[in-house]
DNA sequence: CATGAATGAGGTTTCATTCAT
DNA sequence: AATGAATGAAACCTCATTCAT
């Protein structure tokens, strides 16, 4: 490696830590107010930089608002396949992924709130490649339900996507009302009796 | 009645005949734009009322978009009550509970992207007075979920406040995705499924 | 007239009046600097009225600019008419055009440097109405023109085009370097030699 | 001629080539958009040289933007006498420079369009080295005419001063609206009837 | 009671210029 | 000499709210 190089890769290493900075302070504020309520002035006065210095790693305000995910998005996918490694059966797999997903934001509360009380709801991240990114995380899932349909572990006349559709909108709930309720409690408790819901049902307990 | 008494009667239907059409600009444009992106001058445009006008009938910008659900809210309780009349059986009910909402959204999905993509995850709207009335509503579904317990169709060991949240959960999720992608499909085709899933669970079928 | 008419033409006048204080607060501003360097606050502030006001009147900073020319050329069309009348003779007139025409900038120099300095050559105004309108005004200049070839003072074998623009040519020259010497000469000492040159050429001066 | 010397020559020959590449790029940015709206970045990337490149060759933006004239009048006075070498008669002499003119900004659009539509009416500009070089191109028709009032071919009693406003003024209209007409159509089409205008006047054709 | 003209604070974004490397 | 990242001031425009009529 060559002198040039080397700096270069000496300037490129901090240009990536300003940006990681600046992502930084975006989720602070964004999670405090709503992306029009949040101003860009904070985020530079927080990322400890000048406001147009922003404007050289990001197009605009949305631009930097919807780059938040897409680091998130990577941890958090890679982190949750190490997590299912080893785990056999549908239904454990499902356990992990729903106490995945619990452990996930009761660790990231702020990105939590950017991402289910803003993002989830906006008409415009749906058009985000960082939204598309997002949703091939939750696409895994699925194969998770087809391999217990295959196993038996799962019913063969259940529609996954809608059992997708019931997983993500339980997790999404019980997430959502205690970041709301400014999480007063430990989302984890809640992980076991959500696993119970989503496998057993409400029926009669099946006998072993 | 006297004629003072008359009149002043005449005028109150006036006013809360105006107070209806503000609501109805306001629902309007607060389900185009999020309720910073939405504008005074739109409302009372839409309204056919001046600008200052709004501000006879309501405190200020905030306290119109908090009003929307009251009304509304109104309507839902009495007609879900009508529905579940004569209905017997928790399981039943619950079915019954789920079309409704779904039929209810697909009927007002104007209202819908307000409530669910706006309200539900402002952290201000759950210190309303409004927010406590529209949880009155669903605490409803709890009767249901005892009665259900009692008469041994749903398994005694469930929380039935998680259940609660399972069943709120999935069907926000599906109203959700319903509206960010423009309702280009019937809401209600998914009732009978939904019910399904939240029934019998994802376990072997029961045998008859 | 009733009394509401009666107000709403008060109400009027008073419209009419402040965009007027506006436009003239924004010729003193934009004469002395360009479009690009001129501001809105200094434009308020010399106009006694808040910032947001002027964008009640006109829709941006450049329909305020591009709004300038509109009344003044009015006024100009309406005095060179007057003047132009009872002067027989396709010369006279051109003299008195010419006259006229310094006599206009010496008594507005400000206009003038907005309109000779900046709007001459601004590619964006001349696809402005204002600008269609204000070459209005010089046509009437081509029908002195073809009057004089007409009666035969002015040789039949000229554009009349190529003429007008001699004219309006030379004239601008001489506005043009008269304001960017700051005025330090009265510009009407020329209208007489201007005359002659445009009338006579440089040829032999004719036998009488 | 020693090694040290010749390198510096070579360094010195670069340094004119990157600065007349600077200077290349700010013509063509600057003949686009107006000074204000035109920015160092677009310059410095047509350039082919970093922003902070164009500060060590010139003070600031104006500097830049001031030397545009400077080689490009040298270039045109030089030709222009050439032109003009070998040919007779004061007449035949403004024929030639009105041919000259309208051939060279023919030729040049982008740069009579800084020239024309930007400097000339810069209040700025006119205090410059560069416009008192600039004139001095000019001043060279002054003699053409005094020759012209000593060989008898033009009026001792024009004022030859007011007949150069009149030969620059037409000039200057004739090429302004063809540059703000996008130069649609050849400007040498017009310099022989220009020419007609400027010696023949508009009275009676002289009988030869 | 209704109006809508007026306000002016506030936010995003641009860009000439500097300076450490 | 050349770079280009960083700066931060400056400006346009929007809009909730007020208040005189």
């Amino acid at each position: 490696m060559n002198m040039v190089h080397f700096l270069s890769q000496i300037a490129m290493s901090k240009k990536i830590a300003k940006r990681q900075a600046i992502v930084q302070a975006a989720i602070e504020v964004f999670s405090i107010k709503s992306f029009r309520d949040s101003n860009i002035r904070e985020i530079a006065k927080r990322a400890n930089v000048a406001e147009g210095t922003i404007y050289k790693y990001f197009k605009d305000k949305e631009d930097l608002f919807f780059s938040i995910p897409m680091e998130k998005t990577k941890g958090y996918v890679e982190q949750l396949d190490l997590h299912l490694q080893g785990i056999t059966g549908a239904p454990n797999k499902i356990r992990k992924f729903i106490w995945y997903y619990l452990h996930f934001f009761n660790a990231n509360p702020e990105y939590g709130r950017i991402l289910l009380l803003e993002m989830r709801v906006s008409k415009r991240f749906i058009k985000t490649k960082t939204y598309a990114s997002l949703r091939k995380s939750t696409r895994q899932i699925l194969g998770i339900l087809r391999e217990g349909q295959e196993e038996g572990t799962i019913r063969k006349d259940v529609n996954i996507y809608l059992l997708r559709q019931l997983i993500l909108g339980i997790l999404e709930h019980v997430v959502t009302r205690w970041l709301l309720k400014q999480e007063k409690y430990n989302l984890l408790e809640r992980h076991k009796e959500v696993g119970d819901l989503v496998l057993h049902g409400v029926g009669e307990p099946k006998m072993s």
